[in-house]
RNA sequence: GGCGAUGUAGCUCAGCUGGUUAGAGCGGAGAAUUCAUAAUUCUUAGGUCGACGGUUCGAGUCCGUCCAUCGCCA
């Protein structure tokens, strides 16, 4: 029987063009569904695109289409970054499919008739000119006025429908208590735990003041709130609310063993969402993952400083480097903990060389070389039977077994390069290209080679999920096959290719000359340096 | 403003409940070597562990103050 495993990123607001965040939050939730599913899991990756709320339907306005026309071409635009990304999503849910938004519906009703969910009156700060609430904090800051306008703010009331969040303090106290890796990493579990000390007050979950949205059930003028919707994504995906063909059979796929988001939304994710799920009886994710940001040479990305490393910055990465340069530095150089992370052009040069070209391309390149010259390319045989290797090797494959399940891609990736380190090494101690010279070492030379290349075969199957496009080329060049083409037991152990396959010298990842982002844009002030952009 | 972090070698960071010569990766330097993508392997880096004061036989590791940076605040 096949285990399933689960794993999502938030879905994406199409008010928003797609850059780095995206990328990368769902980069390293592909590389962690391409390892469960290597291992053979039966993995339900999921993305998508949130498409309500005011600010979609103001953009639109501004723009002078539909809502949903918006929507449809952003969202368009986010599907083409998953291909383009050759990221492997089960499924991309929009919010403005009939799927979703009638299971939203059908959500909402079962939380009225648990009592979970009931109409009360708000009262805040509106500005009348942007129809929007500011919270007492913001409208003081704002002296009051409204920051487009200048007109004064008024204060105004308006019913809506509020969640009993309060209702769910102690519960989710005694799960935080419970599962200490529940939201993580710690440093932001910390901060959950010390906000949920202020107490939990109810939400409101619907608006009147705009259109662009889900209706609540039994309520004319009454717009479910953005992130209310937002956050059934992770089961409407899933059918949990009744679902259509679409859906059907994948309830297995709940609990999600990981919510991969950013640190913005993680009171959602950590108090919000699971008070919803036990409002609907549901059981929780495993963890909720919340990263970090990427900064742009050491400045904070924004709107205003127009640094953002957006779509077009990454695909001239991806044109100079590779697609799987681009995964890796994302996965083993992300904001991955709770502090953020720099991206800039010298470091991004700099960990491609050391790591993909001097390591990864070089030393299947050596011992593919070595195998060609002196055994005609064929796997000659190993009398030794691998020596010290399976029993290393197993060890290290347990390791990246584990660190894969606490998505701990930094440490997974290590292995595979430690893997190659240590092959480089026993090279350079045994020389075999010493031995060859003499035929009567002709069977101490056959041995060695052949643990090269089953080091390097088990080392490609280890740094696949990263550099899935390499590594396939990695795995035929040495005599197997890419991805979950075979049962994982024999892909992770040692020695598995046979006496007399034919291996290959691959040239992986051509060196790239450093100045070569630089020259590929025109227009970028700096030459690879740290220089910030403009 | 409230709450909470961080400040260790050029860079990015490890250093658990205080105890012999403060560590890793990358970069830099030197040596070995030539199978390989000017790759690899080995050795090396003498950093007042932000500043000042305190506790202690002894503090990067605990306490206080200050400086700097940062996070969260529905």
């Amino acid at each position: 029987m096949l285990t399933s495993a689960t794993i999502t990123t938030p879905i994406y607001y199409v008010n928003d063009r797609p850059h780095i965040g995206h990328a990368y939050t769902t980069t390293i939730s592909d590389v962690w569904a391409r390892a469960q599913r290597g291992m053979g899991r039966d993995v339900f990756f999921l993305t998508g695109t949130d498409e309500h709320g005011v600010k979609v339907e103001k953009s639109a306005a501004a723009r002078g289409i539909s809502p949903q026309q918006l929507a449809d071409e952003n969202a368009a635009e986010f599907q083409r970054v998953m291909r383009t990304f050759a990221l492997t999503n089960s499924d991309f849910i929009r919010t403005t499919e009939p799927r979703h938004i009638a299971q939203v519906q059908e959500f909402l009703r079962r939380l009225v008739a648990r009592g979970a969910v009931y109409l009360g009156t708000f009262e805040g700060w509106y500005d009348e000119g942007q129809e929007e609430y500011h919270t007492e904090n913001r409208a003081r800051e704002l002296n009051y006025k409204s920051p487009i306008s200048g007109k004064p703010l008024v204060r105004a009331t308006e019913q809506n429908y509020y969640f009993k969040l309060s209702a769910f303090s102690e519960r989710i106290a005694q799960h935080y208590a419970a599962n200490p890796t529940f939201v993580r990493p710690v440093e932001r579990f910390n901060e959950m735990i010390g906000r949920m000390r202020d107490g939990l007050q109810d939400v409101p979950i619907t608006r009147t003041n705009f259109s662009w949205g889900i209706a609540m059930p039994d309520a004319p003028g009454h717009v479910v709130y953005v992130w209310i919707d937002a956050l059934l994504n992770y089961v409407t995906a899933l059918g949990l609310g009744g679902g259509d063909a679409s859906t059907q059979g994948r309830e297995k796929y709940w609990p999600a063993d990981y919510h991969i988001i950013g640190k913005e939304i993680l009171w959602f994710h950590a108090v919000i969402w699971p008070a919803l799920l036990m409002a609907l009886d549901l059981p929780l994710p495993r963890c909720v993952y919340a990263h970090s940001f990427w900064i742009a040479d050491g400045q904070k990305m924004s709107k205003s400083l127009g640094n953002f490393v957006d779509l077009p910055t990454i695909e001239r990465y991806t044109s100079v480097y590779g697609l799987d340069a681009w995964r890796w530095y994302m996965a083993t150089q992300g904001p991955i903990a709770a502090t953020d992370a720099d991206f800039n052009a010298r470091h991004f040069h700099e960990v491609y060389t050391s790591s993909l070209v001097n390591t990864v391309g070089n030393c299947p390149s050596r011992v593919g070389a070595m195998i060609g010259k002196y055994f005609a390319g064929s796997l000659p045989t190993d009398a030794d039977r691998g020596g010290q290797w399976p029993q290393k090797c197993s060890e290290v494959v347990d390791r990246w077994e584990r660190s894969m399940e606490r998505f701990d891609l930094v440490g997974a990736s290590r292995c595979g390069i430690d893997l190659l380190g240590q092959v480089d090494a026993m090279i350079n101690e045994t020389e075999p290209f010493k031995l060859a010279k003499d035929p009567a070492n002709t069977p101490r030379l056959s041995s060695i080679l052949n643990q090269c290349a089953q080091v390097v075969r088990l080392a490609g199957v280890l740094l696949e999920p990263f550099i899935p496009q390499r590594g396939a080329d990695l795995a035929t060049a040495f005599g197997g096959s890419p991805g979950a083409a075979t049962a994982w037991a024999d892909r992770r152990r040692y020695g598995t290719i046979q006496d007399g396959t034919a291996i290959h010298k691959v040239a992986l990842f051509p060196r790239v000359e450093a100045t070569a982002m630089a020259s590929s844009s025109g227009a970028s002030p700096s030459t690879g340096s740290d220089q910030p952009r403009q």
